[in-house]
DNA sequence: CTGTTAGCGCATTCAT
DNA sequence: ATGAATGCGCTAACAG
């Protein structure tokens, strides 16, 4: 058994309140006394029981962080900048995948909401608003990223897609693509929307005809890459370009392209979103948006602490920001003009072009 | 304020006590009883408050999962694994994630204590023997895998490192190699050492003389293989093919592959160690020694969850079993014989060029 | 500045 | 089978 507040006290010769007092280091005690009780506290090694702790002062220390996968790097990269920067608030995060279900989502917020999380950060599958909306409305501060769960208005720290998406579209435009394909996520989701938007919109302003058969819309997982690659270049007249802007879906996209034997870029460009390691060392490069999956994770943990701070429950929070960090268009070497022959050798240097 | 149990004893005329009981659903209650508060506490949407119960029952239904990184693919597929089995029994997982640093290791170790974990499965360092051992004498369930700690006697989970490591080497030499560059992680790690102890073996079995020059050992990251490879690549005469038994150095060995222009299997055999999705659409595909990280996760799980159910103190777990979960060669086309291999290596290096 | 007292919400022992 | 009472370890309001 770990020695509790009450070992201290008696080692100290205080009372178990003093001691309290001393340890929670405000002031709140005689300087001398305080000295002393924090180092037998330290030399005995006692260690606050932080179940005890909150079931007092109602505050886990714990923070729920809810996210689809880890696979897709954007989510590995929010979960270890979540993890570290509010460990060192202190604060605990309680990772769970969901794998994009709404039950599982469900089932995840009962429970977090079990422990008495303190905050939430999470990727919403779109489901769950009411769900939301009651731990939203207890008090719970929630920060939603990548998605936005559109039933209820949460604060949210979302890429900015549409932009991200009418870049990506222009670029490939710009190259000479008429036919370009796109691959983007379930239309409930947000980003798979303006995603979507995004692409309509840089074909319109261009004159390009949109063709219903070029857009594929699937859920996130490699199998939707699969499906609609092969769909792709099964056409009668196939798209020269392939804009892929759903991430899980790359994966996919890439492997139905290697057993087939497309060469990348010549018979077909391609052109991916959120950037991955290994997209850098893939021959050929594969050019991307990156949608800032660290920015992102860096201002929802900005918000989310700002919200966890104070104490004062009517604070003047209820200004529920929605905020964009801003896309780029990273050009590697999987895109290439529609009508050159060769490798252009520009293209092989990485240009980065921002699309805030 | 979320509701309390007192709330739903009152709302169905019953003591607190009976309430507890009844919703406990262990039979302590009268039948009827028990199904009218279960019917009632649903209705009001009562939740247990975990916290209340886990200071009264000393036990948290939390469990820490301590890895190194999240881009390392086998311990992504560790961390949904044991998230997605644990949750099933009640338990929500912690995931720590420590980027290998005994200093970070120990902070995290103790903020999980802290939360009054009741059980842990981690990849340790190798450092902190001395707090794990008081953890594990404090009565916590403790797994280790991957990796083990050499000061404490713990229960672990490892893969078959070397076997692994000498499946691969006798791999590349089967195919003619003689030349063979080794990159590992650093020696203080099990793993590292035994994976380097499985190479030397093979080796030593084919009466093929070790060169100090060819082992490069150093940390879990990507740096560790542009340093390695391109000392390598460097030398008055290279190897002809690369073991890059450390997986976070595998993407720095490939990007100064690519850089270099590199031809493989043509100039240089890569064989690497742990499966990464992308390996398989690489082209070259990467040959692999898959160590099995699904198995290692799952067992894993077992094992802690044998502790974790039963209440006796002194049961006879003092078995702490140390398990090996089986590697295999994964033949892909990343590794040529020897013979077939193309002797101009001059020609290509006056194309060397640092990319800083 | 310090000690005493009172819960936080729940599981459990002891009576009934 | 149920109710009353106790305490898990801690913080905070109340006295002194």
């Amino acid at each position: 058994m770990s020695l509790t507040l009450r070992d201290v006290a008696q080692a100290a010769r205080v009372s178990i309140s003093t001691a309290s007092r001393a340890l929670s280091g405000k002031g709140l005690a005689n300087r001398k006394t305080e000295q002393r009780v924090k180092r037998i506290a330290d030399e005995l090694g006692y260690r606050p029981n932080t179940l005890a702790r909150g079931l007092k002062t109602r505050s886990s220390r714990l923070v729920g962080l809810v996210l689809h996968n880890l696979m897709n790097a954007s989510f590995g990269v929010v979960a270890e900048i979540v993890q570290k920067r509010l460990g060192e608030e202190g604060y605990q995060v309680i990772l769970c995948v969901t794998g994009d279900d709404p039950e599982q989502e469900s089932r995840t917020l009962v429970t977090l909401a079990d422990h008495r999380i303190d905050g939430l950060i999470i990727v919403p599958t779109g489901k769950n608003g009411d769900q939301l909306a009651r731990l939203d409305s207890s008090g719970l501060p929630i920060v939603c990223v990548v998605r936005r769960n559109e039933a209820v208005e949460l604060e949210a720290v979302l890429a900015a897609d549409p932009e991200g998406a009418h870049v990506g579209t222009s670029y490939l435009l710009d190259l000479g693509h008429r036919r370009i394909g796109l691959i983007v996520g379930r239309e409930e989701t947000t980003s798979g929307r303006e995603r979507l938007s995004g692409y309509l919109r840089a074909l319109r302003e261009r004159g390009v005809g949109v063709e219903k058969d070029l857009v594929y819309s699937g859920a996130y997982h490699p199998e939707t890459g699969v499906t609609a690659s092969r769909k792709f270049l099964d056409m009668e007249s196939p798209p020269t370009a392939l804009f892929v802007a759903n991430h899980e879906a790359s994966l996919g996209v890439l492997r139905v392209l290697s057993e087939r034997n497309v060469s990348i870029p010549d018979e077909l460009s391609i052109l991916c979103y959120e950037d991955l390691p290994w997209f850098r060392w893939h021959r050929p490069a594969i050019s991307i948006i990156d949608n800032g999956a660290a920015n992102i994770a860096n201002l929802a943990v900005d918000r989310l602490m700002r919200r966890l701070g104070d104490e004062s429950e009517n604070s003047n929070h209820d200004e529920r920001g929605e905020f964009r960090v801003g896309a780029r268009l990273i050009i590697r070497e999987s895109c290439r003009p529609i009508s050159a022959r060769k490798p252009d050798e520009s293209a092989r240097k990485a240009e980065i072009m921002d699309a805030g």
